[in-house]
RNA sequence: GGGUCUAUAGCGCAGCCAGGUAGCGCACAGGACUCUUAAUCCUGCUGUCGAGGGUUCGAAUCCCUCUAGACCCGCCA
């Protein structure tokens, strides 16, 4: 590859943005805004995935300014989704709430307006966290102000073409029956009750009945009324298959990514887009879902939903991004422990951008740096900083749980890995500290003792009492053979009792460290 | 029925999406830190890149076929 065949920063991003300003330039529409998209679920509790979505859509953006377009996203939350599902750990009192729009729920917390807006500004404050800027909207207002209202009405008219399309592009033939238009009854508030009977066109209004219905294999009690939804400002919505079109047409969006759980939706409302609605399709990449470590779907009934929250407990908003800008291609399994990887692999990337670390090859090393770049959200550091592995951080936060911060920082001047300690290091102790009580948290082992081991124990206490203690390493031996014992069986049983580990670093040093009353202390809970 | 992903060292994985010397972690072997083990550091070993074909000066990487596994859609949004 040479110079000029590099795009931009080099890196997947700018390729497809450019790919997406070619396809606008031969479309031949107006480039003086290139609006991309991600929409927001606001039913369930946001997963690293949704946030995926919207830290790429914003990586688009920055490429297509790179680029020397303008752009903008729009962050769309779909809170006239109805419930469908109370997700784990969630109240059950939301129970009678089941097939109400989610923005017409209240917050089971008390914290928000609605429900919705209190899933939604989960991951708004992921987003915030890590840096990405929106605008944002809501499906509520949007319908309440009618900004879909001529789509809706375009696509009611034919909605006999779009029943018969969707059958033969995906299958589904339930909408060759059904108009694709799902009013919130006016009586109940529930939203997959109220069934769309009829469309009067020269009103523009929905004629529906409200009757028991089934989500998933629950059922759901209609009221009974029968209403008629005006498309203009009434609540409803269209169905998945067309709404994402006659958004798109109305926001004018350029660029939308999505996942493959949705590829039909996306491929209907491609059609529609084009066929039915006159607006050339925005330009789209597809995603694989994040998968937990066992390769099954990030499911919130499942409870292993992974939130930006979750993650920034043991991870720098840095690693988040370069955990979502790095690639988009490929099925991904995902967990907490990946954090310590992404750290170091950032600090990597630092490295080699600013020439510390050499690479031969100059299309990866454009790309490196163009992934640096990204990760910066395009506006890079000045000056390299301190770099410290975080495994070791790990490591050393086992050791010392008390004045954690303070003690590694004091361990890490020792070791000579940094000259002095900035505040970021110390953040960084804080977030593998955490991460240390998370995931090693060290059991006690039962220890079946013999009294000559006990005995052994006991004069080791004894010693460490002493202030002057010069060598401990050598004490440790000592004790062990006036005691009878082995000295490889008694270091044994001292990693056991202070690592919970039968190995371990050399012990004597190891104790000045942890303290030799602290370590006293532990050994008694074993005489 | 439709679609997608995955397969690389003993194990776990990166590299593939913009082709250019096969990499990382763990494990393993040796070494440093005065006896005694290595959290830490250094050195070393480990390969039919699932199989077959194609494109290319050059393929783990791009294209096609096949095999095995996983997942998604065909309720709903």
């Amino acid at each position: 590859m040479s110079e000029q065949d590099i795009i931009g920063k080099g890196t997947w991003i700018d390729k497809l943005a450019s790919e997406l300003i070619d396809r606008e330039k031969s479309l031949g529409r107006k480039l003086d805004l290139l609006r991309v998209e991600s929409g927001l679920g606001a039913s369930g509790i946001p997963h690293i995935g949704s946030l995926g979505d919207a830290v790429r859509a914003y990586g688009v953006k920055l490429a297509l300014e790179n680029l020397g377009y303008k752009s903008e996203l729009i962050a769309y939350s779909d809170d006239l989704d109805g419930l469908r599902k109370i997700p784990e750990g969630m109240p059950q009192s939301l129970e009678e709430h089941i097939a109400k729009p989610v923005s017409l729920i209240p917050d089971p917390y008390g914290c928000h307006e609605s429900y919705g807006m209190h899933m939604s500004s989960i991951l708004l404050d992921g987003l915030d966290k890590v840096g990405i800027k929106y605008e944002f909207r809501r499906a509520i207002d949007t319908y309440k102000n009618g900004i879909l209202k001529d789509n809706i009405h375009t696509i009611l008219q034919k909605s006999t073409e779009i029943g018969d399309k969707i059958s033969e592009l995906v299958g589904q033939e339930k909408y060759q029956k059904y108009l694709p238009y799902f009013p919130v009854c006016a009586n109940c508030n529930r939203l997959y009750t109220a069934e769309a009977t009829e469309y009067v066109a020269n009103e523009k209004i929905v004629k529906y009945t409200c009757h028991d219905a089934e989500i998933g294999n629950k059922k759901i009690s209609g009221c009974g009324h029968n209403g008629e939804a005006d498309i203009t400002k009434d609540l409803g919505k269209l169905a998945w298959k067309v709404e994402f079109a006659a958004r798109w047409a109305a926001f004018d969006i350029r660029f939308e990514a999505y996942g493959k759980d949705i590829m039909d939706s996306v491929k209907v409302n491609d059609w529609v887009a084009d066929e039915i609605l006159n607006f050339p399709h925005p330009h789209h990449v597809k995603y694989e879902m994040f998968l937990d470590k066992g390769g099954k779907k990030i499911s919130k009934s499942l409870g292993n939903v992974l939130t930006a929250q979750r993650w920034l407990e043991f991870g720098t908003p840095k690693s988040i991004l370069l955990l979502l800008y790095k690639r988009i291609t490929g099925a991904r399994e995902l967990g907490l422990d990946d954090i310590p990887d992404l750290v170091n692999e950032y600090n990597e990337l630092e490295d080699i951008y600013f020439g510390k670390i050499k690479v031969d090859n100059q299309a990866k090393l454009v790309k490196s740096k163009g992934l640096y770049e990204y990760v910066n959200l395009l506006n890079p550091p000045k000056q390299i900083s301190q770099h410290v592995n975080y495994r070791l951080l790990i490591e050393l936060s086992k050791i010392f749980r008390e004045n954690r911060i303070e003690r590694v920082s004091k361990k890490l001047l020792d070791y000579g890995v940094l000259k002095n300690v900035e505040s970021d290091i110390e953040n960084l102790i804080g977030l593998a500290g955490k991460f240390a009580d998370e995931f090693d948290e060290q059991e006690k082992i039962e220890l079946e003792l013999t009294s000559k081991e006990k005995n052994a124990i006991n004069a080791l206490i004894e010693e460490l009492g002493k202030d002057s203690l010069e060598d401990i390493q050598n004490t440790i031996y000592q004790t062990a053979k006036n005691s009878d014992i082995e000295p490889k069986d008694f270091f044994k049983i001292l990693y056991q009792i202070i690592l919970g580990t039968t190995r371990g670093p050399k012990i004597g040093p190891f104790i000045q460290d942890i303290g030799q009353k602290q370590v006293a202390k532990k050994l008694v809970e074993y005489t």
